[in-house]
DNA sequence: CTGTTAGCGCGTTCAT
DNA sequence: ATGAACGCGCTAACAG
């Protein structure tokens, strides 16, 4: 036949297998939370998909806009759409379950027993920073969370991370105090403040709001104090990057975005290819503790 | 016919138009580049993408991996390619061309006048940078520019800063000093302190290199200076985000990466679309000032 | 202008 | 074993 230079058109295979080896990854771009986090999704996603010879395509669709989502999936481009950014009750699951359309979820919704999905391990990782501080000698730990509107509306990180942040505290006899912050260094500022207010002997904070870094670390200074000498300061499910971009870097707990971007597509492409478990795959993570220059034992007194 | 729920499935369309109506995103994930600044082009890729009824997809392939780029081009699901990060002299563009397969540039290479592209204005962007310090009084002025590898290979934007920067001091008879620096802090405290025992009387960095900027900042305050009253420092070329990071907030010239990544796509679109100019389309944007906290008047001698 | 038909490039089935 | 024919779902070209 053709000895040199033929390759089967896959537009064509698709066609008749009825299986396009396209899945798309569903992540919206107009929630503001488009960090460095979410590109390792992306990036792991689409090196995975590659690994299996699947292509990726990008749905950058608001959480909301299911008509558009509908018409997407209805093209039949795509065998199955793995979803980021996901929130508790979020409209784009109940369309696809109601399409028995094949998903995967990075993140977790309300219904957590009947989806896949990959998710950090929220509620461990603040315990393994409070463990890290407590090993450090800490005894008076404040946390700094997302803006209270967010929890209240059922930011699964913001609720999950709380509740891991109090357990852990009591379990070891401390007062769990926290407060909301806006996401910016004002926010992280006052937040501070109100904690040294309501705690005068705080040696340390833990934060998941990654932008309210620099208005803590602020208030920190006006206080005279230097970390980590003073304070120490630890930041959660963050970015290496931003991590190394402070002075000192901070300590951090790295959230494990490469592996979970692979995790979501594998399983996805398992359910695809029908070579998934019958039971829903449950795969909670870890964030990484690397000690970096913001965390030291607590000063004397 | 067929009164509800009736979508044409897009993979017959292309079987007999011969257009897919899918676009690649060719992006290196190896060449340790991807910060929020390439993160914007994905994004805006894909918004444009669909805006025009087009599908996105990722293809992470590594700059010299022509051989892959080739076989996912001859599987025939995507009509044209936008090629990100690009090299002066990018194997990936001369597959391209040997394939007679439609593409633009997000970037420049060195042979620009036969390709489309659309990239940062960098002559443009010193000279904005330059000019905001010269305002404000400095005229001793250094810059930090990437590892001199990068600048030997003939890395664009390495390449073509410099040359901004030193034709704006020149033109306004000031000396212009330069090191090249190592991508993390550690590169940049070792240049700031090499810039100031070259000169002294230094009052104003500018950088390109974002991972180098703690440094920098740490080897300022070592002398006891504070930014912006005794010291000025402006980020060009990076993203908002990492600007607001820091303490003070960084003045900054921040990419245009979704016009970037806008005009990349909606280039490529009209390409196959037929409408396109017949000239090739040279896109040259200057990065936006944002006069942040960490540039001031120059401190009184 | 509406209705019919051919064929896009494959995988699959059926016949040899 | 190898080979011919059919059809996936659509658009384009053509006929009425």
């Amino acid at each position: 036949m053709e000895e040199l230079g033929y390759k089967p058109n896959i537009l064509a295979r698709g066609l008749v297998t009825k299986r396009s080896r396209v899945i798309a990854l569903l992540f919206p771009t107009s929630g503001r939370g488009l960090g460095l986090t979410e590109l390792g999704f992306v990036t792991s996603a689409a090196d995975t998909a590659r690994e299996h010879s699947y292509n990726l395509v990008l749905w950058s669709l608001d959480v909301e806009d299911t008509d558009q989502l509908r018409e997407l999936i209805q093209q039949g481009l795509v065998d199955g759409v793995i979803v980021m950014e996901v929130h508790l009750y979020d409209p784009r699951i109940n369309l696809l379950r109601e399409l028995e359309f094949p998903f995967t979820l990075i993140g977790r919704s309300s219904e957590t027993d009947h989806f896949d999905f990959a998710d950090i391990d929220f509620v461990q990782t603040a315990r393994d920073a409070v463990l890290h501080l407590i090993e450090l000698g800490h005894t008076h730990i404040g946390f700094v969370n997302h803006p209270h509107q967010k929890f209240n509306t059922g930011y699964g990180p913001a609720v999950q991370i709380q509740i891991g942040f109090e357990d852990m505290m009591e379990a070891h006899n401390l007062t769990p105090r926290f407060r909301f912050c806006a996401t910016n260094p004002q926010g992280g500022y006052d937040a501070c403040r109100d904690l040294l207010a309501e705690d005068p002997d705080l040696t340390a904070i833990i934060t998941m709001n990654e932008r309210a870094i620099p208005g803590i670390m602020q208030a920190i200074a006006e206080q005279g104090w230097t970390i980590p000498d003073d304070f120490s300061l630890v930041s959660v499910v963050s970015s290496p990057n931003v991590a190394q971009m402070s002075i000192p870097p901070l300590t951090s707990l790295d959230a494990p975005n490469i592996e979970l971007g692979r995790l979501g597509t594998e399983r996805l492409i398992q359910k695809l290819e029908g070579t998934a478990d019958h039971a829903t795959a449950k795969d909670l993570l870890p964030c990484h503790l690397v000690v970096r220059g913001s965390s030291g034992p607590v000063r004397p007194f």
